[in-house]
DNA sequence: TTTCATGTTCAGCA
DNA sequence: GTGCTGAACATGAA
């Protein structure tokens, strides 16, 4: 389920259950370790203590007592769950604590992690751009030039990190604003408006508990499906590909 | 049985 | 260099 506001939900869950806490042993199976990673992940988290974490849209580090990071990249599918007895289906990655255990568990294998010496030097390396709830304005809006559609702007990590394909729909449902309109056709007043209610959306999801059934009515994301219709004008979603997703709009309420 | 899915990355091409 | 498309990754759910 992860976009931003999901995988913060996840950090605090993490840090909830496992701060301060020692690995008193890890086991991988059958998830991407990426290239970047130091060599042996289990080893490396064996006996260390969680200490801290830090996000970066969809990315998720989780800080260890020697200096190094945890990186969780949850793909399409990931989730972190704590248990005690029956590990969860679909774990992947476990991770055993004095009191309890935890398990990332992917249903599909869409998603990676990696133990990281430093994760500002890998968030540089994959050009990732700032986190969609610190992103300066200035940068923002520098952002909307060229042909290319605004929601694939919206979605490019590089750009702003964290924004998925649910969120975008949000953002420009919100706006008026078709998804396959270029960006640079996009007014100053349009790039404003996208600018907060990125930010209003992603807090709002943040403290529902990314629960969209208790998302305000008049919202696209409790009702983004085939068969459903805008909550404005009753007209029936409008579904198109844009940048290469499934993209669901009002042919009424978005030009 | 077929299609689709909240993500990322890369090859190929205009 | 830019940006788009399609594919790959892998697997469950509708």
């Amino acid at each position: 389920m992860p976009e931003l506001p999901e995988v913060e939900a996840f950090r605090r869950r993490i840090m909830d259950g496992a701060m301060g806490k020692q690995i008193q042993s890890a086991r991988l199976d059958g998830i991407r370790v990426l290239p970047e990673s130091v060599p042996d992940v289990e080893a490396s988290l064996h006996g260390r203590r969680v200490v801290g974490s830090e996000r970066n849209g969809k990315s998720l580090f989780l800080a260890l007592d020697d200096g190094r990071w945890l990186l969780l990249h949850f793909g399409m599918s990931g989730e972190p769950v704590f248990f005690h007895d029956q590990e969860p289906r679909f774990t992947r990655l476990a991770m055993t604590f004095p009191d309890c255990k935890l398990a990332i568990c992917w249903q599909r294998k869409l998603g990676a992690v990696a133990v990281l010496e430093d994760f500002r030097a890998y968030l540089s390396a994959k050009k990732r751009g700032p986190d969609a709830l610190e992103a300066p304005w200035d940068a923002f809006r520098e952002g909307f030039h060229g042909r290319r559609a605004v929601k694939s702007l919206l979605l490019d990590q590089s750009f702003v990190s964290g924004v998925g394909n649910l969120y975008a729909d949000e953002m420009l449902y919100q706006n008026g604003i078709l998804p396959q309109r270029p960006a640079s056709s996009i007014s100053e007043d349009e790039v404003k408006g996208l600018y907060d209610s990125m930010g209003s959306i992603l807090r709002l999801s943040i403290q529902m508990g990314t629960d969209f059934s208790r998302f305000p009515s008049g919202m696209m994301l409790n009702v983004r499906h085939r068969g459903s219709s805008c909550p404005r004008c009753r007209s029936p979603w409008s579904t198109s590909k844009v940048g290469g997703r499934t993209s669901f709009f009002c042919q009424h309420c978005q030009r």
